[in-house]
DNA sequence: TCATATTATGAATTATCGTTCATATAAAGT
DNA sequence: ACTTTATATGAACGATAATTCATAATATGA
């Protein structure tokens, strides 16, 4: 973050940390945790095996901090929009944009995050960070829609139900476009998840586009 | 299936044979297939470790008979209604609420199954039939939406998005109740989760209850 | 009852992989 | 140039776990 206050050597430590957490989300993105070896992350990242132990204590440190680098820049990134002032339909909007545009920039984090936290939980190491970011993120959607509902811009709909169904449909696309991207696709596939939530949601007066 | 026809010998090897699958499926599904050990899936089912190998060439074949038996057990289970004569929101109706029934009577099975296919795929030992029989289904459930917009039932979504929407949102559903099962609460969630989808995707003309 | 065939056993073997550490390399300071 | 400090290296170690196999137990049928 600040890096003007650091040392040449300071910044390179950085960096090679950097390296090696770059290489660890390509091979576990693609392998998962455990088919990937210190080893291949040592090969894939051009270290030798020992520096890997010079910047994280365990393979699981460095996995757990991966998954909350990860959860942090997905958080960054969409909960401004989700505290903004925009109407919650328009927020709803711009979530799933923000959403896609993120998976595209970084779709190997997000195909690990999705795929971890998608659904299994129990069987990696972790720490809690990353799912109570997700956490967070669920509950404020879902107030989101209950705000929206309040306001009569949207139907009175079961809260939970809809909040589970938007989030799991983002997921699931992002997940299956994931296994070759094409962003054409993708922005219009979220396009349409869009259209068919929000627009769902929206009582009929509300509505402009269709 | 046809166990008339066999000795008492051979009706009890299948019994270990299917005694050995239990235990196994009651490890995976909490622990998952790398913390699960081979040890492990022999104390838990009483038998030898040696004696699990004369019934699987390897811990990999034991797991993918297991998801096997599963995908056909889902198969067996969903298919019949989907190729019912039931009026395409019925048929949509009915399969909702045989998943609930499902995932009741095995809750371990459709855990790992949901954990494992939901989104994950490539990490673990598979040979592609429960793949192949997911996408069956899925794209069955596909045709459905699209016979029942040609029959004026349905409105004119679109088809690929509101399956994925559908199918995830059923997946997600269990697998998070699946946490700390709850037959009611299941029951009333997949109730919901129908009235979502299928009243949506209805013209108002076609709708009785609301 | 005894010989044969079937099935079960679990200690021993083998392989893999996370982790350590003595050593090498390179940078910084004097 | 020489000392000190920081960083990188990868062979060696130890633990875990899949798999094998010689042996034991059990069932079958003559």
């Amino acid at each position: 973050m600040a890096n003007v206050e650091m040392t040449r050597k300071e910044r390179e430590k950085l960096m090679h940390k950097d390296a090696i957490l770059n290489a660890s989300v390509r091979l576990f993105s693609d392998k998962g945790f455990h088919n990937v070896s210190m080893q291949d992350i040592a090969e894939e990242s051009e270290f030798a095996v020992g520096t890997l132990y010079n910047f994280f204590q365990s393979k699981e440190q460095l996995f757990t901090e991966l998954m909350n680098n990860c959860a942090d820049k997905i958080y960054n990134t969409l909960w401004p929009i989700l505290e903004s002032n925009l109407r919650q339909d328009e927020k709803l909007r711009t979530f799933v944009r923000a959403y896609a545009k993120f998976a595209e920039d970084n779709i190997e984090f997000i195909r690990l995050y999705i795929s971890e936290y998608g659904t299994l939980t129990l069987i990696l190491p972790h720490d809690g960070h990353a799912e109570k970011i997700k956490a967070v993120i669920d509950a404020k959607i879902s107030d989101i829609i209950k705000s929206g509902i309040k306001n009569n811009i949207f139907r009175p709909v079961d809260t939970e139900i809809i909040t589970l169904a938007l989030l799991s449909t983002i997921r699931s696309f992002i997940f299956e476009s994931s296994k070759e991207f094409n962003k054409a696709k993708v922005e219009q596939g979220l396009k349409k998840i869009e259209q068919l939530f929000v627009d769902t949601l929206l009582i009929p007066e509300n509505r402009s586009n269709g």
